[in-house]
DNA sequence: CTACAGTGATGGC
DNA sequence: GCCATCACTGTAG
């Protein structure tokens, strides 16, 4: 890992530089084709082009220049290209006791059982809260089995976002509680908090066929990405890339559970249910974890 | 680039 | 059940 505490420091409690990190990503995207300097950009931010720089850095570990290398098809597709097939075949020893490996942030898992998924939450109280990220305003949900729900919003966003989570288990009871959830929205935040000691407790809900889904996803290691027919094939259903997308594209606990490291097979960032350019953001910011 | 077909799970009716 | 809706993929123009 080559961020330094101090930068991590700097960027968890606050989360206000993913605002302009993700305007420059923004603005680099839609205009690539005429590549942008990185003056260009920092005039249409409002911003010196050093202050901007410094703040991108900062936040990813990695200059604009690079970062946006990183998130190029070419390197996609080396996401995708080393080892295809071991890849997936790395033991997931969960089963529903014992402490699981998985990739980076060490989880474990449980998946629902059919009843309560039914239930659709009945009798289950979730307990949430909004906090700052790398990646914007983070909504963290949690059960006392352990985490169930992370989505993302951006400033002013926080309503919607809350909705789109809390309509997926409608029957809950939701109870606005950020100092039970802080500690969570830290740990996951934090490489340096990631360790097998203490497993994050993840409880998956959802049908089981998303469940299979969300499961191959949590083997994939950080810095490597897979195909949605990659995952089809891993969940024994190797036409099914499509439904997998759609399952993909359910899951509640995003960047936990790493959708973002889900890709078409041409290597494009196909889609994502927070936003194409906070998928891209998540991407550049776990190459510069790596490198 | 667009269009279309084949695809499987899901959710509303 | 039926039908529309997808974060898919391959083929064709």
């Amino acid at each position: 890992m080559l961020v330094n505490a101090a930068s991590l420091t700097d960027i968890t409690p606050d989360g206000g530089d993913y605002e302009t990190v993700r305007r420059v990503i923004e603005t680099i995207t839609n205009d690539y084709r005429d590549q942008p300097s990185l003056e260009t950009i920092a005039a249409r931010l409002g911003q010196s082009p050093t202050q901007l720089q410094k703040v991108f850095t900062r936040w990813a570990g990695l200059s604009p220049k690079a970062f946006l290398q990183a998130v190029t098809l070419d390197h996609a597709k080396r996401l995708l290209g080393q080892e295809r097939l071991p890849l997936l075949e790395t033991a997931l020893e969960v089963g529903l006791s014992g402490p699981g490996r998985l990739h980076d942030l060490f989880v474990t898992h449980e998946a629902m059982s059919p009843g309560e998924w039914k239930a659709r939450g009945e009798g289950l109280t979730i307990r949430y809260g909004f906090h700052p990220s790398p990646f914007g305003l983070a909504l963290v949900m949690i059960t006392e089995r352990g985490l169930a729900g992370l989505a993302f919003a951006d400033a002013g966003e926080e309503k919607p976002c809350f909705e789109d989570m809390a309509g997926r288990w409608p029957n809950a009871r939701y109870v606005e509680d950020s100092a039970a959830t802080a500690p969570y929205a830290s740990r996951i935040f934090d490489p340096e908090k990631w360790s097998g000691e203490q497993p994050l407790r993840v409880v998956l809900i959802g049908t089981d066929f998303q469940v299979r889904v969300w499961e191959s996803l949590l083997k994939i290691p950080l810095g490597r990405a897979v195909t949605y027919s990659d995952l089809a094939h891993d969940i024994g259903q190797p036409s099914a890339s499509r439904a997998v997308g759609a399952a993909v594209g359910r899951n509640p606990i995003s960047f936990v559970v790493p959708c973002h490291r889900a890709l078409g097979k041409s290597g494009a960032l196909t889609g994502y249910h927070w936003g194409l350019t906070r998928k891209r953001a998540m991407l550049g910011w776990e190459a510069a974890q790596i490198s």
